[in-house]
DNA sequence: AATATCGGAACATAAACTAG
DNA sequence: TAGTTTATGTTCCGATATTT
């Protein structure tokens, strides 16, 4: 099947698909993108940001810093097979399979990388196949499609360092609050300071219901004990969290009994 | 049917480590 | 000090839930 656009097959021409590459990711993910855990691309606007209305908004996440300082154990070095050659980066399995990797990035489908395919001619829009979704791709003015790599937009949304710049009022009503990096999900179950991963699953999420249910404690009182009796951690003792659960229950019958008319959530 | 949510695997890479 | 290894942080697939 020739790719849309003119991009390289996505199959054999015996019909067998293309020997998949690994999958790619771009550098960085815009904030949008990045809180519904859906692909983006280099382009600012992304064409997911494009289709939902939400160009004006579509600007890069902010990277954590990488921890410095911690130390390790020894390394175990692995043992080469005879014929392996030790060559940079191809000791590892993940390394290895990284840099046989087509040196050529050749993206599954949509935007050309690095500009070695064929330019869209009609520089104000064309189709774009985002996943299995095509986008019909219409250049917002200040996007210029000739760049193919981050672009720094000009205004306010330039840099924008972090949290301030796009306003969740800037977006659709569907994107609720959905850009608000910083402001930590008054939901979030994790009581330990956001690690990227639990930041990322924390998913800074644009569930405007999140926002109406209780707030946990600060995480900043963190490491590990929780005064909530709903936060009930882990390492907390079990006989004492069945105590607790039993005696909630209690509570909640005789409340209920006094107050039938309470509505129940 | 379209869109949103989110768990978790895959990916990327900086930093610590080590052999030469 | 170049190359290797590993840990940390990010991206986004794909299953599921929710909304229209």
């Amino acid at each position: 099947m020739p790719h849309p656009n003119g991009l390289p097959p996505m199959h054999n021409p015996d019909g067998t698909p293309v020997q998949s590459a690994k999958r790619k990711q771009v550098k960085n993910a815009c904030t949008n993108c990045q809180k519904a855990c859906k692909k983006c691309d280099d382009a600012r606007p992304c064409p997911r940001c494009i289709k939902y209305g939400i160009a004006d908004t579509c600007v890069n996440s902010v990277r954590k810093e990488r921890k410095k300082g911690i130390k390790r154990g020894p390394y175990k070095r692995r043992q080469k097979s005879d014929g392996e050659k030790p060559t940079r980066k191809n000791t590892s399995g993940v390394a290895d399979e990284q840099y046989m990797r087509n040196p050529a990035p050749m993206p599954a489908y949509g935007f050309p990388i690095g500009g070695q395919y064929p330019q869209p001619s009609d520089p104000t829009g064309y189709p774009y196949y985002y996943g299995k979704d095509q986008v019909n791709v219409q250049y917002p003015a200040m996007y210029n499609p000739s760049m193919y790599h981050p672009v720094l937009m000009q205004g306010e949304n330039a840099h924008q360092p972090s949290h301030h710049a796009y306003p969740p009022s800037a977006l659709p009503p569907h994107y609720g609050n959905m850009v608000q990096p910083h402001t930590s999900s008054p939901t979030s179950s994790h009581a330990t300071p956001p690690t990227s991963s639990a930041a990322h699953h924390q998913h800074l999420s644009p569930e405007p219901k999140a926002e109406a249910m209780t707030p946990v404690p600060s995480a900043s009182t963190s490491s590990g004990t929780s005064s909530s009796p709903a936060g009930s951690h882990p390492e907390e003792e079990p006989s004492s969290r069945l105590a607790q659960l039993a005696s909630l229950s209690a509570d909640a019958l005789t409340s209920q009994d006094r107050h039938p008319s309470t509505p129940q959530h």
